[in-house]
DNA sequence: TACATCATGTAATCGGTTACATGATTAT
DNA sequence: ATAATCATGTAACCGATTACATGATGTA
Protein backbone atom coordinates (compact mmCIF):
# COMPACT_ATOMS: atom_id res chain seq x y z
CA UNK A 1 0.00 0.00 0.00
CA UNK A 2 2.99 2.17 -0.13
CA UNK A 3 3.31 3.10 -3.60
CA UNK A 4 -0.04 4.25 -3.15
CA UNK A 5 0.92 6.89 -0.88
CA UNK A 6 4.11 7.65 -2.35
CA UNK A 7 2.81 8.48 -5.79
CA UNK A 8 -0.06 10.50 -3.91
CA UNK A 9 2.73 12.39 -2.34
CA UNK A 10 4.35 13.57 -4.84
CA UNK A 11 1.27 14.59 -6.96
CA UNK A 12 0.71 16.35 -4.04
CA UNK A 13 2.61 18.98 -4.77
CA UNK A 14 3.49 18.54 -9.06
CA UNK A 15 1.18 17.29 -11.17
CA UNK A 16 2.50 14.54 -13.36
CA UNK A 17 1.78 12.07 -15.78
CA UNK A 18 2.61 8.02 -15.55
CA UNK A 19 5.61 8.23 -17.10
CA UNK A 20 6.92 11.19 -15.14
CA UNK A 21 6.39 9.52 -12.34
CA UNK A 22 8.03 5.91 -13.43
CA UNK A 23 11.24 8.13 -14.60
CA UNK A 24 11.21 10.68 -11.35
CA UNK A 25 11.06 7.56 -8.89
CA UNK A 26 13.71 5.82 -10.88
CA UNK A 27 16.31 8.49 -9.64
CA UNK A 28 15.75 11.54 -9.06
CA UNK A 29 13.36 13.63 -6.46
CA UNK A 30 11.33 10.56 -5.48
CA UNK A 31 14.77 8.57 -4.82
CA UNK A 32 13.39 6.68 -1.77
CA UNK A 33 11.00 4.44 -3.50
CA UNK A 34 11.22 2.52 -6.93
CA UNK A 35 8.69 1.32 -9.21
CA UNK A 36 7.98 -0.24 -12.35
CA UNK A 37 5.79 1.49 -14.97
CA UNK A 38 3.62 -1.74 -14.66
CA UNK A 39 3.12 -1.04 -11.17
CA UNK A 40 2.41 2.57 -11.45
CA UNK A 41 -0.07 2.88 -14.21
CA UNK A 42 -2.66 0.85 -12.78
CA UNK A 43 -1.97 1.73 -9.44
CA UNK A 44 -2.67 5.38 -10.93
CA UNK A 45 -5.82 4.39 -12.47
CA UNK A 46 -6.68 2.90 -9.32
CA UNK A 47 -6.05 5.88 -7.51
CA UNK A 48 -8.53 7.48 -9.87
CA UNK A 49 -11.53 5.60 -9.44
CA UNK A 50 -11.15 6.33 -5.65
CA UNK A 51 -11.52 9.86 -6.56
CA UNK A 52 -7.98 10.39 -4.80
CA UNK A 53 -6.59 11.64 -8.12
CA UNK A 54 -7.80 13.18 -11.27
CA UNK A 55 -6.19 12.41 -14.13
CA UNK A 56 -6.82 14.64 -17.75
CA UNK A 57 -5.61 13.93 -21.23
CA UNK A 58 -5.58 16.97 -23.27
CA UNK A 59 -7.38 16.17 -26.74
CA UNK A 60 -4.50 18.14 -28.64
CA UNK A 61 -2.04 15.92 -27.55
CA UNK A 62 -1.34 13.27 -29.70
CA UNK A 63 0.93 11.56 -27.39
CA UNK A 64 -2.27 11.11 -24.97
CA UNK A 65 -0.46 12.15 -21.88
CA UNK A 66 -2.43 11.64 -18.96
CA UNK A 67 -1.64 13.90 -16.36
CA UNK A 68 -2.72 13.68 -12.77
CA UNK A 69 -3.67 16.20 -9.82
CA UNK A 70 -4.55 15.17 -6.14
CA UNK A 71 -7.92 15.93 -5.39
CA UNK A 72 -8.78 17.44 -1.91
CA UNK A 73 -10.00 13.78 -0.80
CA UNK A 74 -6.73 12.60 -1.96
CA UNK A 75 -5.04 15.21 -0.10
CA UNK A 76 -6.64 14.30 3.19
CA UNK A 77 -6.10 10.59 2.72
CA UNK A 78 -2.19 11.60 2.37
CA UNK A 79 -2.55 13.32 5.90
CA UNK A 80 -4.16 10.53 7.30
CA UNK A 81 -1.62 7.93 6.59
CA UNK A 82 1.52 9.99 7.05
CA UNK A 83 0.06 10.91 10.80
CA UNK A 84 -1.14 6.86 11.42
CA UNK A 85 -0.01 5.30 14.35
CA UNK A 86 0.80 1.94 12.24
CA UNK A 87 4.82 1.55 11.99
CA UNK A 88 5.26 1.46 8.28
CA UNK A 89 8.59 -0.05 9.22
CA UNK A 90 9.39 -3.11 6.65
CA UNK A 91 10.79 -6.46 8.20
CA UNK A 92 14.09 -7.24 8.11
CA UNK A 93 15.50 -7.92 5.37
CA UNK A 94 18.95 -7.71 4.07
CA UNK A 95 20.34 -10.26 1.50
CA UNK A 96 24.07 -7.76 1.10
CA UNK A 97 24.81 -8.10 4.71
CA UNK A 98 23.43 -11.88 4.62
CA UNK A 99 25.98 -12.76 2.20
CA UNK A 100 28.87 -11.01 4.31
CA UNK A 101 27.31 -12.58 7.16
CA UNK A 102 28.69 -15.96 5.13
CA UNK A 103 31.60 -14.89 3.41
CA UNK A 104 33.66 -16.12 5.99
CA UNK A 105 34.18 -19.07 4.15
CA UNK A 106 35.63 -17.46 1.01
CA UNK A 107 39.02 -16.07 -0.39
CA UNK A 108 40.17 -12.78 0.98
CA UNK A 109 40.55 -11.29 -2.53
CA UNK A 110 36.25 -12.57 -2.96
CA UNK A 111 36.17 -10.38 0.14
CA UNK A 112 37.65 -7.10 -0.90
CA UNK A 113 35.39 -7.35 -3.97
CA UNK A 114 32.40 -7.67 -2.05
CA UNK A 115 33.14 -4.46 -0.29
CA UNK A 116 34.29 -2.53 -3.05
CA UNK A 117 31.07 -3.59 -5.15
CA UNK A 118 29.48 -2.43 -1.44
CA UNK A 119 31.22 0.65 -1.36
CA UNK A 120 30.66 1.65 -4.88
CA UNK A 121 27.19 1.38 -4.46
CA UNK A 122 26.50 3.52 -1.60
CA UNK A 123 29.32 6.26 -3.00
CA UNK A 124 26.49 6.19 -5.80
CA UNK A 125 23.60 7.01 -3.85
CA UNK A 126 25.34 8.95 -1.81
CA UNK A 127 25.92 11.27 -4.44
CA UNK A 128 22.28 11.22 -5.38
CA UNK A 129 21.09 11.82 -2.18
CA UNK A 130 23.47 14.72 -1.13
CA UNK A 131 22.60 16.50 -4.22
CA UNK A 132 18.92 16.38 -3.23
CA UNK A 133 19.60 17.56 -0.06
CA UNK A 134 21.55 20.41 -1.45
CA UNK A 135 19.17 21.47 -3.81
CA UNK A 136 16.70 21.46 -1.24
CA UNK A 137 18.96 23.84 0.84
CA UNK A 138 19.79 25.79 -1.83
CA UNK A 139 16.33 26.30 -3.10
CA UNK A 140 16.93 25.02 -6.19
CA UNK A 141 14.90 22.11 -6.58
CA UNK A 142 11.98 22.22 -8.58
CA UNK A 143 9.59 19.94 -6.90
CA UNK A 144 10.52 22.13 -3.71
CA UNK A 145 9.81 25.46 -5.02
CA UNK A 146 5.69 24.29 -5.88
CA UNK A 147 5.58 22.72 -2.21
CA UNK A 148 6.83 26.16 -0.75
CA UNK A 149 4.38 28.39 -3.87
CA UNK A 150 1.28 28.14 -1.68
CA UNK A 151 3.15 28.05 1.84
CA UNK A 152 2.73 30.91 4.06
CA UNK A 153 6.09 32.78 4.32
CA UNK A 154 6.73 32.18 7.83
CA UNK A 155 6.62 28.68 7.49
CA UNK A 156 9.06 28.32 4.43
CA UNK A 157 11.94 27.48 6.72
CA UNK A 158 10.34 24.79 8.23
CA UNK A 159 9.31 22.88 5.67
CA UNK A 160 12.42 22.98 3.86
CA UNK A 161 14.28 21.46 7.10
CA UNK A 162 11.63 18.91 7.13
CA UNK A 163 12.43 18.17 3.68
CA UNK A 164 16.29 17.94 4.32
CA UNK A 165 15.92 15.60 7.59
CA UNK A 166 14.24 13.04 5.19
CA UNK A 167 17.45 13.07 2.79
CA UNK A 168 19.75 13.53 5.49
CA UNK A 169 18.92 10.40 6.77
CA UNK A 170 19.69 8.70 3.73
CA UNK A 171 22.59 11.04 3.29
CA UNK A 172 23.65 9.17 6.37
CA UNK A 173 23.02 5.87 6.25
CA UNK A 174 25.71 6.13 2.59
CA UNK A 175 28.15 7.29 4.57
CA UNK A 176 27.60 4.65 7.46
CA UNK A 177 27.89 2.18 5.00
CA UNK A 178 30.89 3.37 3.24
CA UNK A 179 32.68 4.16 6.77
CA UNK A 180 31.45 0.33 7.01
CA UNK A 181 33.06 -1.32 4.75
CA UNK A 182 36.36 0.79 4.17
CA UNK A 183 37.20 0.36 7.86
CA UNK A 184 36.85 -3.32 6.67
CA UNK A 185 38.84 -2.99 4.13
CA UNK A 186 41.53 -1.38 6.12
CA UNK A 187 41.62 -4.44 8.36
CA UNK A 188 42.24 -6.48 5.60
CA UNK A 189 45.05 -4.45 4.52
CA UNK A 190 46.77 -5.48 7.80
CA UNK A 191 45.94 -9.07 7.50
CA UNK A 192 48.08 -9.49 4.58
CA UNK A 193 45.81 -11.77 2.24
CA UNK A 194 45.96 -14.26 5.46
CA UNK A 195 43.26 -16.26 7.41
CA UNK A 196 46.11 -16.58 10.24
CA UNK A 197 44.78 -12.97 12.36
CA UNK A 198 46.50 -11.57 15.43
CA UNK A 199 45.07 -7.83 14.58
CA UNK A 200 41.91 -7.58 16.54
CA UNK A 201 39.30 -4.69 15.86
CA UNK A 202 36.86 -5.64 18.54
CA UNK A 203 37.38 -5.96 21.86
CA UNK A 204 35.33 -8.35 23.89
CA UNK A 205 32.64 -5.79 25.88
CA UNK A 206 32.22 -5.23 29.81
CA UNK A 207 29.23 -7.64 30.47
CA UNK A 208 26.50 -5.06 32.43
CA UNK A 209 23.97 -7.39 32.44
CA UNK A 210 24.34 -11.31 32.17
CA UNK A 211 21.95 -11.10 29.17
CA UNK A 212 23.37 -13.42 26.62
CA UNK A 213 23.08 -13.52 23.36
CA UNK A 214 20.94 -16.18 22.14
CA UNK A 215 18.91 -18.11 24.86
CA UNK A 216 17.93 -16.98 27.95
CA UNK A 217 19.44 -20.36 29.56
CA UNK A 218 23.07 -19.72 30.57
CA UNK A 219 25.40 -22.14 29.77
CA UNK A 220 25.26 -23.93 33.28
CA UNK A 221 24.30 -27.24 31.65
CA UNK A 222 23.00 -28.02 28.28
CA UNK A 223 19.52 -29.96 28.18
CA UNK A 224 20.29 -33.80 27.90
CA UNK B 1 15.97 -16.51 -4.22
CA UNK B 2 17.41 -14.53 -0.73
CA UNK B 3 15.73 -16.37 1.31
CA UNK B 4 16.73 -19.44 0.12
CA UNK B 5 19.99 -19.01 0.92
CA UNK B 6 19.43 -17.21 4.11
CA UNK B 7 18.16 -20.72 5.19
CA UNK B 8 21.16 -22.49 3.48
CA UNK B 9 23.72 -20.44 5.43
CA UNK B 10 22.25 -20.75 8.51
CA UNK B 11 21.77 -24.21 8.19
CA UNK B 12 25.07 -24.81 7.11
CA UNK B 13 27.08 -24.02 10.78
CA UNK B 14 23.45 -25.59 12.70
CA UNK B 15 21.32 -27.72 11.72
CA UNK B 16 17.80 -26.85 12.41
CA UNK B 17 13.97 -27.79 11.95
CA UNK B 18 11.48 -25.38 10.36
CA UNK B 19 9.85 -24.16 12.97
CA UNK B 20 13.44 -23.44 14.65
CA UNK B 21 14.45 -21.37 11.58
CA UNK B 22 11.37 -19.61 11.88
CA UNK B 23 11.77 -18.99 15.59
CA UNK B 24 15.26 -17.60 15.04
CA UNK B 25 14.30 -15.44 12.08
CA UNK B 26 11.72 -13.44 14.06
CA UNK B 27 14.53 -12.43 16.72
CA UNK B 28 17.59 -14.57 17.56
CA UNK B 29 20.30 -15.25 15.08
CA UNK B 30 18.76 -14.81 12.12
CA UNK B 31 18.09 -11.02 12.43
CA UNK B 32 18.94 -10.12 9.30
CA UNK B 33 16.07 -11.69 7.40
CA UNK B 34 12.52 -12.29 8.53
CA UNK B 35 9.94 -14.92 6.82
CA UNK B 36 6.90 -17.05 7.57
CA UNK B 37 6.46 -20.34 8.11
CA UNK B 38 4.19 -20.60 5.36
CA UNK B 39 7.01 -19.45 3.28
CA UNK B 40 10.09 -21.38 4.99
CA UNK B 41 8.41 -24.98 4.90
CA UNK B 42 7.80 -25.33 1.15
CA UNK B 43 11.42 -23.56 0.15
CA UNK B 44 12.65 -26.30 2.65
CA UNK B 45 11.21 -28.89 1.07
CA UNK B 46 12.34 -27.05 -2.78
CA UNK B 47 15.73 -26.82 -1.50
CA UNK B 48 15.43 -30.72 -0.25
CA UNK B 49 14.69 -31.94 -3.53
CA UNK B 50 17.73 -29.86 -5.10
CA UNK B 51 19.08 -31.85 -2.95
CA UNK B 52 21.08 -29.14 -1.02
CA UNK B 53 19.67 -29.57 2.39
CA UNK B 54 18.69 -33.08 4.06
CA UNK B 55 16.29 -33.70 5.85
CA UNK B 56 15.55 -36.51 8.38
CA UNK B 57 12.55 -37.60 10.93
CA UNK B 58 13.29 -39.57 13.25
CA UNK B 59 10.76 -42.68 13.55
CA UNK B 60 10.29 -42.09 17.26
CA UNK B 61 9.58 -38.57 17.23
CA UNK B 62 5.85 -38.03 17.53
CA UNK B 63 6.07 -34.58 16.68
CA UNK B 64 7.66 -35.66 13.71
CA UNK B 65 9.94 -32.71 13.39
CA UNK B 66 11.97 -32.62 10.41
CA UNK B 67 15.56 -31.60 10.82
CA UNK B 68 17.99 -30.54 8.24
CA UNK B 69 21.26 -30.64 7.20
CA UNK B 70 22.99 -28.65 4.63
CA UNK B 71 24.79 -31.51 1.81
CA UNK B 72 28.15 -31.19 0.28
CA UNK B 73 26.30 -29.53 -3.00
CA UNK B 74 24.38 -27.26 -1.01
CA UNK B 75 27.89 -25.86 0.87
CA UNK B 76 29.02 -25.66 -2.52
CA UNK B 77 26.04 -23.70 -3.99
CA UNK B 78 26.13 -21.31 -0.68
CA UNK B 79 29.78 -20.25 -1.53
CA UNK B 80 28.73 -19.40 -5.25
CA UNK B 81 26.26 -17.09 -3.99
CA UNK B 82 28.08 -15.38 -1.58
CA UNK B 83 31.21 -15.34 -3.71
CA UNK B 84 28.87 -14.15 -6.71
CA UNK B 85 29.27 -10.90 -8.68
CA UNK B 86 25.15 -9.95 -9.08
CA UNK B 87 24.47 -7.28 -6.48
CA UNK B 88 21.84 -8.19 -3.94
CA UNK B 89 21.20 -4.97 -3.24
CA UNK B 90 17.69 -4.48 -2.84
CA UNK B 91 15.48 -1.26 -5.08
CA UNK B 92 15.28 1.78 -2.36
CA UNK B 93 12.07 1.57 -1.08
CA UNK B 94 11.63 3.37 2.65
CA UNK B 95 8.13 4.02 3.45
CA UNK B 96 8.87 5.46 6.82
CA UNK B 97 11.55 8.01 5.20
CA UNK B 98 8.21 8.47 2.68
CA UNK B 99 6.44 9.40 5.38
CA UNK B 100 8.53 11.83 7.13
CA UNK B 101 8.85 13.65 3.62
CA UNK B 102 5.66 14.30 3.45
CA UNK B 103 4.75 15.50 7.02
CA UNK B 104 5.68 18.63 7.01
CA UNK B 105 1.85 19.18 6.22
CA UNK B 106 1.10 17.92 9.91
CA UNK B 107 1.29 19.76 13.01
CA UNK B 108 3.97 19.40 15.21
CA UNK B 109 3.01 17.31 17.92
CA UNK B 110 2.48 14.38 15.11
CA UNK B 111 5.79 15.49 13.94
CA UNK B 112 7.24 14.35 17.50
CA UNK B 113 4.75 10.98 17.73
CA UNK B 114 6.23 9.65 14.54
CA UNK B 115 9.86 10.38 15.71
CA UNK B 116 9.41 9.03 18.86
CA UNK B 117 7.98 6.05 17.40
CA UNK B 118 10.95 5.93 15.25
CA UNK B 119 12.84 5.89 18.01
CA UNK B 120 11.35 3.01 19.61
CA UNK B 121 11.81 0.82 16.88
CA UNK B 122 15.48 1.47 16.63
CA UNK B 123 16.28 1.44 20.16
CA UNK B 124 14.93 -1.48 20.26
CA UNK B 125 16.79 -3.54 16.98
CA UNK B 126 19.67 -1.83 18.27
CA UNK B 127 19.80 -3.59 21.78
CA UNK B 128 18.97 -6.40 19.61
CA UNK B 129 21.86 -6.57 17.32
CA UNK B 130 24.15 -5.11 19.82
CA UNK B 131 23.60 -8.09 21.73
CA UNK B 132 24.48 -10.41 19.43
CA UNK B 133 27.55 -8.50 18.39
CA UNK B 134 28.77 -8.70 21.93
CA UNK B 135 28.06 -12.43 22.41
CA UNK B 136 30.02 -13.25 19.25
CA UNK B 137 32.95 -11.05 20.27
CA UNK B 138 32.13 -13.36 24.03
CA UNK B 139 32.72 -16.34 22.17
CA UNK B 140 28.80 -17.43 23.71
CA UNK B 141 26.81 -17.45 20.91
CA UNK B 142 25.62 -21.32 20.22
CA UNK B 143 25.37 -20.48 16.33
CA UNK B 144 29.31 -19.27 16.82
CA UNK B 145 30.84 -21.75 18.76
CA UNK B 146 29.34 -24.42 16.01
CA UNK B 147 30.90 -22.42 12.91
CA UNK B 148 34.17 -22.81 15.10
CA UNK B 149 34.16 -26.38 15.89
CA UNK B 150 35.58 -27.17 12.41
CA UNK B 151 37.29 -24.81 12.18
CA UNK B 152 41.53 -24.35 12.00
CA UNK B 153 42.84 -22.96 15.44
CA UNK B 154 44.50 -20.22 13.61
CA UNK B 155 41.82 -18.88 11.26
CA UNK B 156 39.26 -18.71 14.69
CA UNK B 157 39.73 -14.76 14.79
CA UNK B 158 39.31 -14.03 11.51
CA UNK B 159 35.88 -15.95 11.40
CA UNK B 160 34.67 -14.40 14.57
CA UNK B 161 36.17 -10.90 13.34
CA UNK B 162 33.83 -10.97 10.17
CA UNK B 163 31.56 -12.09 11.39
CA UNK B 164 31.38 -9.44 13.96
CA UNK B 165 31.31 -7.37 11.38
CA UNK B 166 28.09 -7.97 9.62
CA UNK B 167 26.47 -7.61 13.02
CA UNK B 168 28.62 -4.14 13.67
CA UNK B 169 26.91 -3.18 10.65
CA UNK B 170 23.41 -3.73 11.40
CA UNK B 171 23.97 -1.42 14.98
CA UNK B 172 25.66 1.60 13.64
CA UNK B 173 22.26 1.66 11.07
CA UNK B 174 20.39 1.52 14.19
CA UNK B 175 22.80 4.34 16.06
CA UNK B 176 22.51 6.48 13.14
CA UNK B 177 18.67 5.89 12.68
CA UNK B 178 18.60 7.25 16.49
CA UNK B 179 20.57 10.39 16.30
CA UNK B 180 18.72 11.63 13.23
CA UNK B 181 15.66 10.84 15.34
CA UNK B 182 16.86 12.63 18.19
CA UNK B 183 18.25 15.62 16.45
CA UNK B 184 15.46 16.68 14.63
CA UNK B 185 13.43 16.41 17.83
CA UNK B 186 16.25 18.80 19.75
CA UNK B 187 15.39 21.23 16.28
CA UNK B 188 11.68 20.91 17.64
CA UNK B 189 11.90 21.82 20.97
CA UNK B 190 13.97 24.91 19.81
CA UNK B 191 10.89 25.95 17.74
CA UNK B 192 8.76 25.36 20.62
CA UNK B 193 5.16 23.96 18.33
CA UNK B 194 5.20 26.83 16.34
CA UNK B 195 6.30 26.31 12.15
CA UNK B 196 7.45 30.33 12.54
CA UNK B 197 11.24 28.77 12.75
CA UNK B 198 13.97 30.62 13.12
CA UNK B 199 16.83 28.19 13.84
CA UNK B 200 18.07 26.46 10.88
CA UNK B 201 20.02 23.47 11.16
CA UNK B 202 21.06 23.14 7.67
CA UNK B 203 23.47 25.83 6.31
CA UNK B 204 23.19 26.14 2.28
CA UNK B 205 26.08 23.87 1.49
CA UNK B 206 29.00 25.53 -0.95
CA UNK B 207 28.46 24.93 -4.57
CA UNK B 208 31.61 22.73 -6.42
CA UNK B 209 29.54 20.95 -9.35
CA UNK B 210 27.98 23.34 -11.09
CA UNK B 211 31.42 25.63 -11.54
CA UNK B 212 29.99 28.50 -13.74
CA UNK B 213 33.84 29.63 -13.90
CA UNK B 214 33.14 32.93 -12.40
CA UNK B 215 33.26 34.29 -8.98
CA UNK B 216 32.72 32.18 -6.21
CA UNK B 217 28.82 32.80 -4.98
CA UNK B 218 29.13 33.32 -1.29
CA UNK B 219 26.46 32.38 0.87
CA UNK B 220 23.03 32.70 -0.37
CA UNK B 221 20.53 34.65 1.61
CA UNK B 222 18.39 32.47 3.02
CA UNK B 223 16.46 29.79 0.70
CA UNK B 224 14.04 31.95 -0.65
C1' DT C 1 -10.26 -30.18 31.08
C1' DA C 2 -8.64 -26.30 28.80
C1' DC C 3 -5.14 -23.55 26.98
C1' DA C 4 -0.58 -22.39 25.34
C1' DT C 5 3.05 -23.88 22.59
C1' DC C 6 5.31 -27.04 19.33
C1' DA C 7 5.28 -28.43 14.61
C1' DT C 8 4.00 -28.71 9.72
C1' DG C 9 1.52 -27.54 6.31
C1' DT C 10 -2.31 -25.45 2.31
C1' DA C 11 -4.95 -21.66 -0.08
C1' DA C 12 -5.97 -17.15 -1.34
C1' DT C 13 -4.20 -12.91 -2.04
C1' DC C 14 -1.14 -9.00 -2.72
C1' DG C 15 2.86 -6.37 -4.12
C1' DG C 16 6.67 -6.30 -7.28
C1' DT C 17 9.27 -8.01 -11.46
C1' DT C 18 9.96 -9.49 -16.19
C1' DA C 19 8.50 -9.82 -20.65
C1' DC C 20 5.91 -8.20 -24.24
C1' DA C 21 2.65 -5.09 -27.18
C1' DT C 22 1.56 -0.81 -29.27
C1' DG C 23 1.89 3.59 -31.24
C1' DA C 24 3.51 8.45 -31.47
C1' DT C 25 7.43 11.88 -31.57
C1' DT C 26 12.11 13.47 -32.14
C1' DA C 27 16.83 13.11 -33.73
C1' DT C 28 20.28 11.23 -37.00
C1' DA D 1 14.53 5.42 -43.26
C1' DT D 2 16.01 4.11 -38.85
C1' DA D 3 16.73 4.38 -34.16
C1' DA D 4 15.98 6.32 -29.73
C1' DT D 5 12.84 8.02 -26.63
C1' DC D 6 8.16 9.21 -25.11
C1' DA D 7 4.00 7.20 -23.37
C1' DT D 8 0.63 3.74 -21.83
C1' DG D 9 -0.53 -0.35 -21.05
C1' DT D 10 -1.37 -6.21 -20.46
C1' DA D 11 0.02 -10.98 -18.95
C1' DA D 12 2.58 -14.24 -16.58
C1' DC D 13 5.17 -15.03 -12.82
C1' DC D 14 7.46 -14.94 -8.25
C1' DG D 15 8.13 -13.79 -3.48
C1' DA D 16 5.81 -12.41 0.71
C1' DT D 17 1.64 -11.99 3.66
C1' DT D 18 -2.67 -13.42 5.79
C1' DA D 19 -5.78 -16.73 6.99
C1' DC D 20 -6.83 -21.19 8.01
C1' DA D 21 -6.26 -26.44 9.07
C1' DT D 22 -4.39 -30.14 11.74
C1' DG D 23 -2.58 -32.66 15.38
C1' DA D 24 0.67 -33.55 19.21
C1' DT D 25 2.84 -32.14 23.75
C1' DG D 26 3.25 -29.74 28.04
C1' DT D 27 1.26 -27.00 31.73
C1' DA D 28 -2.52 -24.63 34.71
Amino acid sequence: MSLRYALLGFLSTTPASGYMLGRKFASGAGAMWEAFPSQIYPELRRLEKLGWIEGKTSPRDKLRRRVYQVTALGKRELQNWVAGDESAHPAERDAERVRFLFIDRSDIAVIRRHLHRHLAHYEQRLEQWRAHRDAIVAGTQERMRDRLADCPEEEKAFVTTIKCFAFEGLVRHAEMEISWAKEILAWLDKVKGKKNVKVLPFKAPRQKAPRTGGAQKSRSKKAR
